[in-house]
DNA sequence: TATGAATGAGCCTTCATTCAT
DNA sequence: TATGAATGAAGGCTCATTCAT
């Protein structure tokens, strides 16, 4: 990696927690300047605009929840047990898997009418959020684990728009002890349907 | 009422959607100005700052959605028909309770770390919103219509999370299909303790 | 006059010269604040930005040009006197009639391609800088004093334009020699015209 | 030629057009990066900064306009053509001599105050522009073609006035009719002394 | 109470220039 | 020579807040 590259790098790496806890808006440059001990004009040598660090440090963000979800539920075979994994990261509210809390509320609600391109980008995560949710059911039931009469799309929606609010909840209260109760009715609705 | 008694009310009410839509931060003073037709000294005759106008304003937005959600739920003797009302207050997205959407979403998400005073608020009402669900569910219990033993505490807070849940991908997708599909499965758990 | 009035008066009055001798482009607001004594904030207060002011500043350079080439006509009766005035202003470099150089000169090099409202403005004052000389001309055909004969249209043209470019020679040698050559070939074409 | 010193008479080259069509002060050096398609770095490697670069490009452009009209001139054999040449050259807006316009009014006004040796620079070619016309007369009359008791020497500032003002009219109205009429008026003069 | 002029800190961005590679 | 990363001063502009009238 040459050396620009490493700054790019290192830029967005700062910056995403940043972004995530304070806001796309409330964030200024010279926070970014700060965070990386890099001159306010190099910041502008490796984006060309706010907006264009904005974008790529979302995109960021959003792949490193992604990533961390996925490294947790890999952890596991069992459907089952993947589902748990899943709603098991947002549990620990002292160790959320985003500084920050959730980038898909956090970007989400800020986007909401400006910015098309952020909206865009979490919308898509938000879906395939879902996505990842029905693809472990579906293939928990063709592997003979989960009743195949599960309405696992339903399900899914619900589960994510569960724990978002629960994230909601947690961020407001300070307590995860409503998140306990959400996961483990998600739990509970989930052995439900184990054959 | 007196004549500032009533100014002070009217920068209240044309703030509030203001607020409600484009942020606490994002919001200017001007911003009020304009709506209000007011001039600059004399929004900081009735108001010391903007985080005073925020506080009271983000009261107000709060307890109007409480009156909204109040009146469509009296409008209901059945406790089953009560909670209903409550779930399909959210689902037209084009008409939702409060313009700029759920105030303790907008107002939780943004108040997270800033500012104390009002993530407190904002959490008193979250908390109210589930004990009024609660509530309902326990009269219903009493009246002899819904199962008595019905974690309806539980119940309460999935409900509450799963429609700011599904606030936020309303939102962002700009779509409100998952939200009736909230809405249904909602609906079902409800039939499900039903006597 | 409102202290507004007063103020956004002051602001013109101070940014004219500035403007007209730095360029548009290489005065910064901050030029104006340090010449107004004003806070950068208060500026804002009387103008949108730089090109609202610019376009008021412009406006006023021009008119006050117009004004004083007016007032040295004026205080002649005879159209050759009248003519011989207009010529006079400019032959002093040491004291030209506005501080910084022409503004038709200066305002219109500048807003070329760039700023089409401000070109306008200045084609505007050329056209009637033009006219103003046509109109002493034909007033002194009717009056019986110069040759009915003469092509004033096609004088007032080369007279604006010859004067133009003295003041540019005027400007880069830092001698106003040409410029009395100018003059005295400008006054001979009119007496050739004196019947 | 080295490599060093094609490269360097290549960025004048590109850089020439943009400095007199875009402004010395709002051309950036980024400008030149992208007309030349080299780094930053390697610009000042040729040059030691921007001041450096620009009173080089001056002297070039306003060489190239120096050139053009010679070449011009040069084509007719007569004194009366070759004056008539002279004027002819900016009569068509659409193809003036230099891309920008007349670098003598360009960077005239613009090097007015700040930058002396640029002032030096352009001066010197105003005045050798005039001595240009001078000679053409002086040798016409030397010819016996003009009238010796033509005051040349106030012909030649009048034309180059006449011309450079002609040239600011035509940038600002947009319309070369003025140029038309001053260059017709120009022509007269000329024919007058022809004996 | 009401007005709106004035303030100044802070924001995003540009740009000439330097320098290690 | 050539590259491009890094710098920092400066520019236009916004905005919460103060204060004289």
């Amino acid at each position: 990696m040459k050396k620009g590259e490493i700054t790019r790098q290192n830029i967005i790496e700062k910056a995403s927690p940043i972004f995530n806890t304070k806001g796309i808006a409330a964030t200024a440059m010279s926070d970014i300047m700060e965070a990386t001990k890099l001159s306010k004009g190099s910041l502008y040598v490796h984006f060309d605009n706010k907006d264009d660090l904005v974008e790529v440090v979302v995109d960021y963000t959003l792949d490193q929840l992604r990533s961390k979800l996925m490294t947790s539920i890999n952890k596991h075979k069992g459907a089952k047990e993947k589902l748990f994994a899943y709603f098991d990261e947002y549990i620990d509210s002292m160790h959320p898997p985003m500084i920050g809390g959730c980038p898909m509320m956090n970007f989400g609600t800020e986007a909401d009418d400006l910015n098309e391109a952020i909206r865009k980008r979490v919308n898509k995560s938000i879906d395939s959020a879902q996505v990842l949710i029905e693809d472990i059911i579906k293939k928990g039931i063709d592997d003979g684990v989960f009743n195949p009469g599960w309405d696992y799309k339903g399900f899914a929606a619900m589960a994510f728009a569960m724990i978002e609010g629960g994230i909601l909840i947690n961020r407001v209260s300070g307590s995860n002890s409503k998140m306990k109760i959400i996961n483990n009715n998600l739990k509970k609705m989930v052995e439900a349907n184990i054959l």
